[in-house]
DNA sequence: CCCTTTCTCAACCCAACGGTTGACAAAGAG
DNA sequence: CTCTTTGTCAACCGTTGGGTTGAGAAAGGG
């Protein structure tokens, strides 16, 4: 469970490369080889076969073997680590905005906004 | 429209963190002081302040101020923007998986894979 | 066999990153 | 005003990351 963690560092340090991104765009189109996917940039293709090998090491692309060419395919089930991730803590942040909004309209102006923020803060480190 | 890519390379780049992953885990909890988001870890309150300044360069986090003290707040919109790009090249990505089986259900072994692998990267290379 | 195509590995360069320490700003408390 | 708390800024340091060039592996074509 804890590998998991790398894991998704992997995949976001992969897609923090807008280069990078790109190539997982054009993969969602269909495979392709190294040269194809070098074409659109203005870089040496070893650059291009870096940038592919680090995909690769996130878990978000494999490669095979075609005669002299490599293609590429993208592997979309990474994407579910990534989201399940990112919906987790969104779900709980607007939960718990949902939660301040109840109690504000409970408290109505009864107290000040800072008492509420202050409360705020200290159920976050309860919880 | 363009800087979009750039605001997305920060939002990966700073997630890629494993602190600052955990710190957006724990703020999604609540707000929190630097001091509080700096307590788990066995590093400087220098180190946790940058982190943070990443994470609000990301647009991820905001912070206001508290006499002393500076809240940190979670801005979980910004996980829309990911979330989005993810879904819609993981979609694409499985879509073309479901053609790529209805045709090859349609073949029924009347051609080898070999080609059809030729020929689904002849077409990504056309879209 | 030699030549071309396609791609990777290795070494190197420089900018960026995560960490440190030291100085100091901002805001109460005495 | 002085002291403490809370946090940031600046300079520095070792590592990582994206780029380059040069060499060469792998696989077919002549």
């Amino acid at each position: 469970m804890v590998e998991y963690d790398d894991r998704l560092s992997r995949v976001f340090s992969a897609l923090a490369d807008p280069t990078r991104r790109d190539m997982v765009a054009r993969l969602a189109a269909g495979d392709a080889t190294v040269s194809e996917l070098a074409a659109p940039y203005d870089v040496s293709l070893q650059a291009v076969s870096k940038h592919l090998k680090v995909l690769e090491e996130a878990g978000l692309v494999s490669r095979s073997r075609d005669a002299q060419r490599r293609p590429v395919h993208l592997d979309a089930e990474v994407f579910d680590l990534m989201t399940k991730w990112i919906e987790r803590y969104r779900q709980q942040a607007e939960e718990r905005y949902q939660r301040l909004d109840a109690v504000l309209a409970r408290l109505q102006g009864k107290a000040s906004p800072a008492d509420e923020q202050q409360r705020q803060r200290e159920q976050g480190a309860a919880g």
